[in-house]
DNA sequence: GCCGGAATTAAACGAACGTATAATACACTC
DNA sequence: GAGTGTATTATACGTTCGTTTAATTCCGGC
């Protein structure tokens, strides 16, 4: 009765689908390592053998979490931010692109960023499943905005290489130090604005540099 | 007799000793969680017990090795390369700080990277033992040179600060991803001379990003 | 020689882990 | 409405974990 019908609502989502649910917030906010199956099914208030029987085991459940985390914060930047507009200038292009990353890296909606800094530090078999396709769109299009605003031609040359690696090296640190910064007193904030002021930071500092470097290497 | 001498040879480190050279090499291999202290006390030979019995138990083991590794690599840096010449230009002082925050985060004798890597990304209650201290020096002086490039008063306004993050982000890169970068093909070399050029590079970049970014804030 | 304390060893404990198995409940076709 | 395949539950299994306890060895001063 009663019973029945509450179970019914809750099960609007079935339990391989509470299951991610769960997993995902206790992956990132634990590790791997750091949760236990018993976490997890207690989270999602299912069954200890839930896992093993949807997922084939804690591994492979990892493993499609970490796939579906990475796909959902693809289409959330797919749909939220304007598509880079090719058209205009190297330089505003690069203002766009960084102000894109940054908002990839510091969301705090998604769990990606946790989930992939993890991941790049200490990579697991899972790694595989995500890291080639990790910010490959985001990379290749930063080296050919560089390679524009340096004068070069597209194909990387070692100078290109390195700029590259700077401009994504000011955006990845956030990510990768989230966990120490938010536990300092003077925390960089990371809303909407902060993060707009942080990528115009980030622009000019590159944009200065790459202008700089061009001039000194003719 | 013969194993009398034996032990005597192989004792010349004690027991305690040779728990820390093996903790070292297995936590910054696989993390905290990933070594278990059979693994520690076998690649040791010592007992199973001795861990507690030294060390009063893993956690202890553990933040053990983080000071040690810490106070090591500070002791390292700083015999091996000149004291910072505070007599210098602004921008002299810059390009020799980033060379010595690029060897101390690329050092591959020293585990110190790869175990900062890991705490910074996910710190364990350790992390108090040196997180404040972490590059502490480092970061004072590079505020410092930073300022006087900007042209400001060293009382850190948030240009400087941006800038210091922007600099910092560019050699703390290597560390948060050296585990990825050596899985790649093309990945990076981190011989002396390949971080001489790295160091050259970012010292370039940054120098003329700052001048440009005091010659547009008149 | 021996004795007291430190160092080292051996063995076992209880808890937590991921997984496997067997039993039960459910939904839907015929 | 019985039957069938899927979903869910309860429980047990075998391992590994960090730690504890007790026994043994080693060594320097008396």
């Amino acid at each position: 009765m009663s019973k029945t019908a509450a179970r019914n609502v809750t099960d609007i989502v079935s339990g391989a689908d509470r299951l991610i649910d769960a997993a995902r917030v206790l992956f990132a906010a634990r590790g791997y390592e750091g949760t236990s199956v018993r976490d997890i099914v207690q989270q999602a208030g299912t069954n200890l053998n839930s896992i093993n029987y949807y997922f084939g085991g804690k591994q492979c459940l990892y493993t499609e979490v970490l796939k579906r985390e990475h796909a959902r914060a693809a289409a959330d930047a797919e749909r939220r931010l304007a598509p880079p507009d090719t058209r205009a200038d190297a330089a505003k292009r690069l203002r766009q692109l960084i102000e894109r990353m940054l908002f990839l890296f510091l969301d705090r909606e998604s769990l990606l960023p946790r989930l992939a800094a993890l991941e790049i530090v200490n990579p697991s078999p899972a790694f595989e499943a995500i890291g080639p396709a990790l910010h490959a769109r985001e990379q290749a299009e930063l080296a050919d905005i560089v390679a524009k605003l340096l004068g070069q031609p597209s194909g990387e040359s070692a100078l290109v290489r390195q700029c590259v690696r700077s401009v994504l090296s000011q955006c990845a640190y956030y990510m990768f130090t989230a966990s120490v910064l938010q536990r300092m007193p003077d925390a960089p904030r990371s809303d909407t604005a902060a993060i707009r002021k942080l990528a115009q930071h980030v622009s000019e500092f590159s944009l200065r540099a790459i202008a700089g470097l061009r001039r000194s290497a003719r």
